[in-house]
DNA sequence: ACCGTATGCCAACAACTGTTGACATGCAAT
DNA sequence: ATTGCATGTCAACAGTTGTTGGCATACGGT
């Protein structure tokens, strides 16, 4: 609210505040919140601990901007309706892999309030949204998009946290050929069956 | 296995043992291994801190004594195979919402590497051990465990932890009718379909 | 009644935490 | 060249943490 975006003059130490950010997502998604320290964090970015302070006001502050994340989640529309379980968990998967912003924030989630509510925008306002894109009665809507979120976050909770054996083994394409016909089934099916 | 349980007499302590265990899985539960202090603990079960040291040796004695707990699966083998799904998740949910150990443990194994070790040793040992009663081949059997327990461990993370508004609003029964036949397909489906 | 021991409390330690302020340094504009 | 500000370092603070040892007390067996 204070400095807005402007086309602010390029500052000199974005390589820094870069470097932070950095280091700030690989210790949250190694360490979860309260065990990754700021300084440890200033350490891996090779700058004083005062720094972080100084650029992102707290280490709540520090995990906000490290934690700021979106799903990228592609048009739902334009998919073959009786496809999309398969193309929501290939995306998840990929999503995973690729950005460890995630797993900070799953990590982060089940200890800081503050994450835990970030996880609940996220799931409740992006997720919930795709969702409605095809359904119209909104409080089975919800219910999809919680039932959803549920087996996808199981998912990465057993793949990337707990670090369940068979959950890590288990090769991307066949995690996709089991749990897509479950979210196939939680977007458009009906409970009793 | 230094001490093991003979029928010694019972210890005029054992009353501040149990109210320390108590508030131990209620703090752990409530807030995480490391927001969970021992002070604090000390202070809902009303005793000195210097206690719970004395009668659990250390903050990870306690936790692994607070978290020591068994699934209390059912015989699978005398439920109707298409009833599995239906029994598993209906024993979790009652399993869950009537003791806190399961919360606590699955908070901790966010940011505890202990923890983890252990909810990967329950899932691992006693999940795929009911389900190896009904299956032979090995390899396919741990990763029909895995799922199962992403798919749980989902419904606990996102009704528990992150208390996604749908999944703990939906009463319990019609989460049973959902997530049943996610299970049931998990446990004895093919992967194409 | 006496004594050993289990139980409990108190005070303190050393380490670590997030956070702050004072001070140096170097860039950029005048 | 000089001024102003952004960048960075250093040291320290106040609070909290797990943990420890000493000391009182009250129970239970003799």
């Amino acid at each position: 609210m204070t400095a807005s975006a402007q086309p602010t003059h390029p500052r000199r130490s974005d390589a820094t505040r870069a470097a932070i950010l950095r280091a700030a997502r690989e210790r949250f998604a190694a360490d979860g919140y309260e065990r990754a320290t700021i300084r440890a964090i200033a350490a891996d970015a090779q700058i004083d601990p005062s720094m972080v302070m100084r650029y992102y006001g707290s280490k709540e502050g520090l995990f906000a901007a490290a934690a700021e994340f979106d799903l990228r989640l592609p048009d739902l529309s334009a998919v073959p309706p009786a496809r999309l379980g398969e193309v929501l968990v290939r995306h998840f998967l990929a999503r995973w892999d690729g950005d460890e912003t995630l797993v900070a924030l799953l990590r982060a989630a089940s200890t800081n309030p503050g994450a835990a509510e970030r996880m609940r925008g996220i799931f409740a306002d992006q997720l919930t949204a795709a969702v409605t894109a095809f359904g119209s009665d909104s409080a089975l809507t919800a219910r999809r998009a919680g039932l959803v979120a549920s087996q996808l976050l199981g998912l990465a909770f057993t793949r990337y946290i707990v670090r369940l054996p068979p959950m890590v083994d288990t090769p991307p394409e066949e995690l996709v050929s089991w749990i897509a016909p479950t979210l196939q089934r939680y977007l458009t099916g009906l409970p009793e069956s």
